[in-house]
DNA sequence: TGCAAAACCTAACGCCCGTTATGCTGGAAG
DNA sequence: CTTCCAGCATAACGGGCGTTAGGTTTTGCA
């Protein structure tokens, strides 16, 4: 009873290579012909895996947006944490998710803009979802007392996800730090700040 | 005495539109057909004007990175303030920078990659110049005691980059805020976080 | 009014693109 | 030993790309 779950290894490694690729050159400078070289393969050979280049772009964008989501709601599950301890794991879990896989992460951020419609619009809607999600943390924290009164939401919530989302532009899994910890200090600094208190 | 500083009008017009186009679709994506198009001429026409399309991405990327450089020039001339306030200065002189052209801005993040040697290796070092200096005032911070000690300044500076760097991806010159009062808020953040400070 | 210069056009170039149609091959499964 | 099929190759398609060559129109100024 031959599954359909068997996508296989072939598939995958042609998809792992792309990654590599797009993050490299970008989306649409990466040819087919650039990805079979780098395969050992002839170009039309990859239509056997993959039905097109696009599809290829949908996989790595979908599949880390279902690992993000999938993140975010082992936070929302517990109810009871004060908004900034949520805000806190929240974004040790996105931060989590993009360090399993910096490359697919990369592609996700700077690439998904190039998928069609109507992959596009699920992709813009499920990402203002999730990122209204924390803008709720935050809003619960500002009415909790927890957080100033004071700071612009939007402001705060574009700039926690642009801190968060360039992170696979700089972060060097080799480095001393780990993921977690990056998750920990950046949370700090997001929420406490640079400055020392008193 | 025909001075080489009449660049003049319609060139410049040209690059406008491209930068409008360049961010809509990406560089490689966008052809000179559709740049043509858009400013309602044939394609070959184009090379009245420019010398090639990578010219235009030349232009664009160096031209707000000069704004950039001179911006943090004047900063860096108020040699007797405390780092917290240099910084703060500093940062707000980029968005102001960033809001002045938007678009512009936009390109000059995502399209900069583009670019062929040795124009990249130029544009990288230059940027990684302009990293440096705000990360001294990070240093300086530190070393005042104005920041804290437990912070990871390259985490610091490039959550700062991050930030700053994104804002040209969702905000609205029509929107409420004004760039200064956003260059603030934002400032404040970073500096002082979320957190209602007791 | 004349004339240079700026602005634009048509036609075409060689090249690379994503993709399809079709057939070969080597190894696993019965 | 045969069958099957995943994996790959060859050849080719229609089309879009950046750019050039060379000629025409429009414009602004002496």
């Amino acid at each position: 009873m031959g599954e359909v779950l068997s996508s296989s290894s072939r598939k995958e490694q042609v998809i792992r290579v792309a990654a590599e690729l797009f993050r490299e050159k970008g989306y649409v400078a990466s040819s087919m012909r650039d990805l079979a070289q780098k395969l050992g393969i002839e170009a039309a050979s990859l239509y056997s895996h993959i039905k097109s280049k696009e599809e290829i772009l949908h996989i790595l964008c979908f599949d880390m947006a279902a690992d993000f989501m999938a993140s975010l709601e082992e936070v929302e599950k517990q109810q009871d944490l004060p908004a900034s301890e949520k805000l806190r794991k929240g974004i040790i879990g996105h931060i989590q998710v993009m360090a399993q896989d910096l490359t697919a992460s990369a592609v996700f951020m700077n690439e998904h803009r190039h998928l069609s419609q109507p992959s596009l619009r699920d992709f813009l809607l499920m990402r203002i979802r999730y990122i209204n999600r924390f803008k709720g943390m935050i809003e619960e924290g500002v009415a909790t007392g927890e957080f100033k009164k004071s700071i612009d939401k939007k402001l705060a919530v574009m700039t926690l996800f642009s801190s968060l989302n360039w992170m696979p532009m700089w972060y060097d899994p080799k480095a001393a730090i780990e993921p977690v910890e990056l998750g920990f200090q950046l949370a700090d600094m997001l929420i406490n700040g640079l400055k020392q208190n008193k």
